[in-house]
DNA sequence: ACTTATTTGTTCGTATGTATG
DNA sequence: TCATACATACGAACAAATAAG
């Protein structure tokens, strides 16, 4: 009796499936690999893990899911980018389940990205280079110049704020930032708000925001990111108001 | 010829398990279950996908990964908690691996949280309430008298932090702050970063931050929370500069 | 264009561990 | 103790994608 249950693996076995998890962690770090390194084939890690193909794969996608790991088909298998891809898929998917009052969700998405500008103001100030700032005032043109022909500038303005953080020499903001962005814009037609209006405010405020930074103005920079917010959030705001005056 | 490949399934065919995982997140949206409620079992979900049991698991391990859903051994699967758990294990990841410089991630961390302090301090002050200033005050009485005894204070710290910014009435801000703790409490001590010195300092300035809140001076909270992190970030220089020092 | 080899994707059958009653 | 329902794990076989010859 007291048969081995499945194979080597010591005494301790809580969830093989997790074992091999640190394990394939464990040879990254060990390795000290980075992003785009090849790992093991499937076959290799069963070998050299004592597991089966099926325990395998399954904390391979697992280690995907966080973009810890990357497969390609036919290919093989790869140290991810480690972005922040997870958090997006499950902002996104909490912002479309939403349990209790949908817009919750999409106001505090937006005040963490004021947040991460207005908060950042000494430092955006003093790392703006005249060329970024340049870049800055193209990007603000751009979007003049697509409202005035009907086009949207969802894309112009999500680069307008990527500029903005960028050289906050911070990757971590910059990537929230950048998720925060990524799931607002998913959620956001979902629940019926509208995100192309007032687009000449939107201008506006892009335009003070740039002149801030130029001036070296900590509070006007922080008025116009004040400004620029305003709007959206009554957006939020009388889409909620248009669900409750409808549904019950 | 034109073998149909694999089962249903009509045209298009991008892996069968991000079809699942799809239709899953479906599953949930349509029936707006909540975190806990029961999904199919394993078998239920390979008959009504029409994929086949290693398929359906797979998908459901990337799902588990994002707290999307939760599996009980010889339980069953439910609706997760919607957490950022996988924000977590990604950003230590990120933190243990770290490629160039080790202690941006640090850094970068510590930027974040006292971001989140400081940019809300009108909130702050607006939302905190006597009750809970009376509890912030609790907890800096325990650190206190922790020191006094030389024990650690790195759960009162942690506690003090959420106190402050869980008022707000911001779900996100909330778990990404303390997203950010966790991430840089498992990480520091890789690290070798003290977490542990002039803890005086530490409660000092936690009273301070306090006390301004009392007065409602938003200057006032912010100095005092900018006091509070500058020794963080000495300590984490003093680790990088040992690391020069010693190392190579 | 056609093979061949490698690697991941998918399936199925079987057996084991875990929780509930 | 037993039975049931469920997730966990294994292994062999075949399908599909990719790269190299």
């Amino acid at each position: 009796m007291a048969v081995t249950p499945y194979s080597q693996i010591g005494n301790a076995r809580p969830l093989l499936r997790q074992e091999v998890i640190e394990r394939i962690k464990g040879y990254i770090l060990d390795n000290r690999l980075k992003p785009g390194d090849p790992l093991p084939t499937e076959a290799e890690l069963c070998a050299a893990l004592g597991a089966s193909r099926s325990s395998v794969r399954e904390a391979v996608k697992t280690l995907a899911a966080l973009d810890i790991v990357e497969v390609r088909h036919g290919h093989g298998t790869y140290v991810g980018r480690l972005s922040l891809s997870a958090l997006v898929e499950g902002l996104t998917f909490r912002g479309l389940l939403s349990p209790e009052d949908d817009f919750r969700v999409l106001s505090d998405l937006v005040d963490v990205r004021e947040l991460f500008e207005r908060g950042m103001v000494d430092r955006i100030i003093a790392s703006l280079d005249p060329a970024r700032l340049d870049t800055l005032d193209l990007v603000v043109d751009e979007m003049h110049t697509r409202i005035s022909e009907g086009l949207d500038i969802v894309d112009a303005d999500r680069r307008f704020h990527a500029l903005l953080v960028e050289p906050l020499a911070n990757e971590l903001i910059r990537q929230l930032s950048s998720a925060c962005w990524d799931v607002y814009a998913i959620v956001a037609p979902h629940l019926n708000v509208i995100t192309t209006k007032d687009e000449q405010d939107t201008v506006s405020a892009h335009r003070a925001m740039v002149s801030a930074v130029r001036g070296g103005d900590p509070q006007a920079f922080e008025d116009a990111v004040r400004a620029h917010y305003a709007p959206v959030r009554r957006r939020i705001a009388e889409a909620q108001g248009r669900v409750h005056g409808t549904a019950h």
